[in-house]
DNA sequence: TATAAAATTTAGCCATGCCTAAAATAATTT
DNA sequence: AAATTATTTTAGGCATGGCTAAATTTTATA
């Protein structure tokens, strides 16, 4: 059994590595909020363990087994998530910061129990994918916001989970997963993106939009 | 916030200080599984911290302060044993060990949550009563079961929550919290019980009947 | 290309919470 | 009361996982 610690380096890494570039010791340690010196020594514990490929000043990569690990620990996050979300009815902005201490000490037993509570999911509350038990991430096959141009209709794909106020503030506009909208404009200059959902119009600012994910864009329709 | 380590020293220095006499270091480390030698570190901490009395030699008291505490992580074990057995399935001799972990890292909120889910019970699946938010411990006037005798009959109140195998077994009887059963013969010289279960026979040795309490003792109808 | 700046690693320290072995104290026997 | 036995405490060690400060390596700049 791994360190709670351990298991977050891990999670960590594989997220750091999905969103493409190397992962350097430097970016590890400002997501993981240590100090880099801190890095090098858990990257070279999870090295003896063959969980980790490292070289001196060249950045981590995760082997098939640290893999597997790290799968393992975001399967029970967003099951987590998405079972104190439907069965508890924790608040979205709040289910992150929960599963967090949870999946750490949560036992295989009670994970195919919500699992089958909540009838195989494969998105948490935020969209994002549930790996299976086997390790097997379903596929996601959605744009940034940011990439929408006037007109364009889309559906919320999956937002960032980890900051709970940014989740609030889409919650005050109904922008969950699911929710379809329509870009009004797009204001010129990297500017904001005004947008119809359901009727009701809302402002998002470049910032946000960085952290909603698309589905299913349209077209503007020629009226 | 308190370590985990520190928590459950609190929460096992209340539950020996409730069985009765003083909580020695040996006991309190026989309990705990680790050394003396280890308690008695344990506790300097947690006397600087004030949730305990304590001098050399003289065994240890948990403090008001150090009270509150062991009864919020009381609260929180046995809030999620009933919880866990209740809206997951988990067997009865499974909770215990799953709720061990969960305790320590559970929200205020959730567990209100759970709390409301559950309709605001008073007492876990062995039968012990869940302190509430106020840290009151409901009142339980349960005997022995080694306290009976031949003919009386009774209502099972509370069974020990920490030996699976011994859950198990009594489950195999249909031995749970609420059972009612009647002891047909008590065999001398501190033999086993035999007891009538709505029709069914079963022998219970003394070491489990001393892990057995029950409620609402009637004596035997002169028939 | 030499030098400055940035990133990374090493070295050494700290707190937690366990351990063992030895010393101190208390309790029990004789 | 003295001696033996049992319990408790002290002393010192170990692993984890942070930290800072200094050394090293890489990258960027002049």
């Amino acid at each position: 059994m791994l360190t709670q610690a351990a298991e977050d380096y891990l999670k960590s890494i594989y997220k750091l590595q999905e969103k493409g570039g190397k992962v350097s010791t430097g970016i590890l340690a400002e997501y993981l909020d240590v100090k880099p010196a801190s890095v090098t020594g858990m990257i070279k514990k999870l090295k003896t363990m063959n969980l980790v490929k490292h070289e001196r000043y060249q950045g981590v990569t995760l082997t098939d087994a640290g893999t597997v690990i790290a799968l393992e620990i975001i399967r029970h996050h967003r099951l987590l998530e998405l079972y104190l979300f439907k069965a508890l009815g924790v608040p979205w902005d709040g289910v992150h910061e929960e599963a967090e201490k949870l999946e750490h000490v949560i036992s295989e037993d009670v994970e195919a129990r919500m699992d089958a509570f909540l009838g195989y999911p494969t998105t948490d509350p935020h969209g994002s994918p549930i790996p299976d038990k086997n390790g097997v991430v379903p596929n996601t096959s959605s744009v940034p916001m940011t990439d929408l141009n006037d007109g364009q209709s889309c559906v919320v794909a999956e937002v960032s989970d980890s900051d709970s106020a940014l989740l609030r503030h889409l919650g005050s506009f109904n922008l969950y997963p699911g929710t379809t909208f329509r870009v009004i404009e797009v204001a010129p200059f990297e500017g904001p993106f005004t947008i119809d959902i359901a009727g009701q119009q809302a402002v998002i600012g470049r910032e946000v939009a960085k952290h909603i994910f698309v589905n299913n864009v349209q077209e503007p329709e020629n009226v």
